[in-house]
RNA sequence: CGGGGUGUAGCUCAGCCUGGUAGAGCACUGUCUUCGGGAGGCAGGGGCCGGAAGUUCAAAUCUUCUCACCCCGACCA
């Protein structure tokens, strides 16, 4: 491809909107142009990453057996209804009605349309195990989209279904995409992790996470290598504080703390550490509203609160108006003696003594609380997030964390939407059977972003190769001013393009520096520039963008190189 | 949804407070010089100053409404 009909745009600023490297870059280089909150434009360059990353996933998906189809984009409402979804999913589906008023949704996900496809087509147990999958534009219309392609509204998505029909059959299917997801972030070039996870809006039973490790992941995922242990921060339990509380040292006393409403606020006028204090919320419950309380330092996990019994779901924060009524206070100075309501403390509040919290009074806070002597000694539950240096749940060692990108997804759905849709098969005996299905998603078009923040230095994107737009960028010193220059350029580039390379010819009448600058700045693997310097040599001149120089090489085994690194 | 912020050239932004001919850098066109790390000169093109209403002799600038985009989201940040 020659740079002057690519028609490629690269910008010298960051657009004022991009807020994390990937997003930056994307634009800078002209991955991407935005149309609106959420909604990108490829541009010839980065629909080129983006066919990499779907042949890529194609290529394994056909490899594990899965069967690639196309299903609509829109979809009727009725199927959403037969599941409960049209009125579960909420704001995040986007709706619409055709000319005669019928409603309609853009498709966020297609359980609904494959589990009517396999009702229709599948009769035997003979045909099973079978997976369908597609590579397809979905809609979510996000609260917040942000972060470029990473948190879009629309997005392409490689989604697959299978079904079996014994949950046996269903866990083998869940290997086998295990496997190929494996096979296609190893091939993609990504550092990535495997965790348990939370199976949230979809449902069902067993649920994994793909995700790439990067700072600026949304998700904080905890791990133990000594333990084989791997969670979204989500789901990761947290266990029982081992020992009992130490023996009361202070007296309870209650003190004033003007307009302390915060724990680092708490700490600093008391001077304590946030260990100390317990910090109390007011939720909404199912049928009245319930308090959590936590250790001060802790952080609250929504989705485990959300499975309490008596708590409502989604978790609710209590508005000010009924926190005033349960508490007698104004919020800032809940804390859980005398109140009224259910309290259901966390693990770690259990070895707690001598602490901090609200007294349920404008103003005023308790010190050296003690259970046993101020409060009962209470149950605890697991509410809060884990945290670097936790126990294992297994006990053989201490988790970390860190940050990642959620680009891949797989669950064991079972029977929760062929059993809602009736979808039935007949087994071996002649009963007919509900179908168990497993579903499977990969962000194709997030995968792009994840892979830049993953990999860039100051000067620009760095593609793993598997990714790479081109190659090769050929970029030829003064051509416009040296006719034999020219001849040798076009002639390499056909050679080049002969070896079956992808090859970018910057055969702009640009400075040095500038082709330079875009080479870097858009990332391509491999460099050649060839100058009247290096010809009389017949010599090349080699980098690779992860280089720091550059070298002269012969012709020949510039060639050659660049063959062997298209051929791994 | 709630809170905050920003809308001026393709991009980054100044001008707005204190109303009076719409600007800079980058990008783009032509031309000359330069030519191995984002060159320089000269000459150009490009703006419903997000939209509407109002105040005024006069509005990018003041007022109101509206739209779009960005950031933040219970404890903690």
């Amino acid at each position: 491809m020659r740079f002057t009909r690519f028609g490629l745009s690269t910008l010298r600023d960051t657009p004022a909107e991009a807020e994390i490297v990937s997003h930056q870059l994307m634009l800078r280089a002209g991955l991407i142009r935005r149309l609106s909150s959420g909604l990108f434009t490829w541009m010839p360059l980065g629909l080129r990453v983006l066919r990499k990353v779907e042949a890529i996933v194609r290529e394994e998906m056909d490899r594990a057996g899965a069967l690639e189809v196309l299903m609509p984009a829109v979809q009727p409402a009725e199927l959403w209804q037969e599941t409960g979804r049209w009125e579960k999913y909420g704001n995040l589906l986007l709706r619409m009605q055709d000319r005669h008023q019928r409603d309609y949704c853009f498709g966020p996900t297609h359980e609904e349309v494959i589990t009517d496809i396999a009702r229709r087509e599948l009769r035997s147990y003979k045909q099973l195990p079978v997976n369908f999958y597609q590579i397809q534009t979905k809609f979510r219309d996000e609260i917040r989209p942000r972060f470029g392609v990473m948190r879009a509204r629309e997005f392409t998505m490689k989604d697959a279904y299978s079904f079996d029909v014994d949950q046996a059959g269903l866990e083998q299917s869940y290997q086998v995409m295990h496997a190929a997801y494996t096979a296609i972030f190893e091939r993609l070039g990504l550092k990535f992790r495997v965790v348990d996870a939370d199976s949230g809006e979809i449902g069902g039973n067993r649920s994994q996470e793909f995700h790439v490790l990067a700072d600026s992941g949304e998700d904080a995922i905890a791990w133990c290598d000594e333990d084989n242990f791997a969670s979204n921060v989500e789901t990761a339990a947290t266990t029982a504080a081992d020992g009992e509380a130490l023996a009361p040292e202070l007296e309870l006393e209650k003190v004033s703390t003007p307009n302390t409403k915060t724990i680092e606020e708490l700490t600093t006028l008391l001077s304590l550490k946030p260990e100390q204090t317990l910090k109390t919320l007011i939720v909404e419950g199912d049928e009245q509203p319930v308090a959590l309380v936590l250790r001060g330092d802790h952080e609250l996990n929504a989705i485990k609160a959300a499975k309490i019994p008596g708590v409502a779901s989604p978790l609710t924060m209590s508005d000010p108006a009924t926190i005033v009524r349960v508490t007698g206070c104004k919020p800032g100075f809940a804390g859980p003696i005398g109140l009224k309501i259910p309290v259901f403390y966390d693990h770690a509040t259990k070895v707690m003594s001598d602490f901090v919290c609200g007294a349920n009074e404008a103003d005023m806070h308790l010190t050296g609380v003690n259970f046993g002597r101020d409060i009962d000694t209470p149950k605890t539950v697991d509410l809060r997030n884990v945290v670097e240096g936790d126990s294992t749940p297994g006990g053989k060692g201490t988790l970390s964390i860190a940050r990642g990108i959620e680009v891949g997804h797989i669950f064991q759905l079972g029977t929760s939407y062929s059993e809602a849709m009736n979808a039935t098969i007949q087994d071996q005996d002649g009963n007919d059977v509900t179908l168990l299905m497993g579903c499977y998603g990969i962000g194709i078009t997030r995968i792009v972003g994840a892979a830049i923040e993953q990999n860039n230095d100051e000067r620009g994107i760095i593609w793993p190769e598997p990714l790479a737009p081109f190659d090769v960028v050929l970029i030829p010193i003064n051509m416009h001013r040296s006719d034999t220059l020219r001849e040798a350029a076009e002639a390499l580039y056909a050679e080049l393009a002969e070896l079956g390379l992808d090859v970018l010819f910057d055969d702009r009448d640009a400075r040095p520096g500038v082709k330079f600058a875009d080479a870097e700045l858009i990332g391509i693997p491999h460099r050649l520039v060839i100058s009247d310097r290096g010809l009389e040599a017949g010599e090349l001149e080699y980098r690779h963008r992860r280089d720091d120089d550059s070298r002269m090489m012969k012709r020949e085994d510039a060639l050659n190189l660049l063959k062997e690194s298209s051929l791994s």
